[in-house]
DNA sequence: CCCGTCGTTGACTGACCAGTCAATCCGGGA
DNA sequence: TCCCGGATTGACTGGTCAGTCAACGACGGG
């Protein structure tokens, strides 16, 4: 045998499942409802390890944000350099954004629900992550303006909240039934 | 002098006050760091009085909201019942949304931030009534595909959910700024 | 003028829950 | 084999706050 079995898991993994099972226990519940013992419960783990890992309750929905949000801008800006047509890139985000959510519905119920819509806590404390996508978008649509692809009747970052908010809202439907 | 001036106010007139207050307290810190003694005190009322006039810090949430959100319905349909082009009632029930933020920014905030988007608490409780909205829109939609005047290759559904969804998060951009 | 009704008051209670911490466990190095 | 340090445990505490309730006060009718 190469190795013995690790009784113990590597940390990294309690971590993650503690963060995995704060997406369910957030998804089904909702973050203010959620009680960091439902977390726990959820990833098996005892009360006091979730304050091992983080320092508060808040703190482990702003990282699964964090975490996700920085996949999509990293996303936009990857799409944003491809050498293709200015609608294309729009449809590739769109789509990257639903398929964000085929993939794992409760995490981006999560993220919509309880950070981009909760704006007067978490959305507050990530405006400028959430803005960044904005401007990116934005960008995407001032240079296919620029070059004559797209009309100038509206200002680039009104179209990307129009944009974003559109999908965002199809996504709630979807979240709702 | 025709009547004795009114020491105690009409019984109606506190019930406003509160409602009146509850806006402000609500968009000032969010309906779930509000405290029912802050929306008393910015009523300049006892906090039991509250009690008197709703059974629950929730339900006087849902009266807001229901409040407002029949004004819109009946404008919706009052808007469609008129003999103008279908793109020109999207303008004016945009338009509306729109005035409604601008004539009271603190209760649209409220019933955006925290009904629209409070999916799992009130959200869910105005499922219903919200969905009304969307079938209006959706029914526009309808009418002027079938009359030829719109593209037919969007469902109803999906371009209301998408015309409301480019229209809230405008606002919600305006809301922080 | 007195009494009943209802609007009004605000101190109090009970429940809930985030966050703490002392104790325990486990693996590995000496 | 014995420690050491980090991982893990869960009972406990402190503070917060929604909702209750007993008492008070103003008006109107008898």
């Amino acid at each position: 045998m190469p190795s013995a079995p690790q009784i113990r898991p590597a940390p990294a993994d309690k971590r993650r499942m503690i963060l995995d099972a704060a997406v369910v226990a957030f998804a089904k519940r909702g973050f203010h409802a959620c009680r960091v013992s439902d977390i726990a419960d959820e990833a098996n783990v005892a009360y006091g390890l979730v304050y091992h890992y983080f320092r508060s309750k808040d703190e482990v929905l702003d990282t699964l944000f964090v975490e996700r949000w920085n996949v999509l801008l990293a996303f936009i800006a990857e799409t944003d350099a491809q050498r293709i047509a200015p609608r294309d890139k729009l449809y590739a985000i769109a789509a990257a954004i639903i398929d964000f959510y085929r993939y794992d519905p409760a995490l981006m119920k999560v993220i919509i629900v309880e950070v981009m819509r909760s704006a007067n806590t978490f959305g507050l404390r990530h405006v400028d992550k959430i803005a960044e996508a904005y401007v990116l978008i934005g960008e995407i649509v001032a240079k296919a303006q620029a070059e004559g692809t797209f009309k100038r009747e509206v200002s680039p970052r009104f179209a990307a909240l129009a944009f974003y908010g559109a999908i965002e809202q199809v996504l709630t439907g979807w979240i709702f039934g």
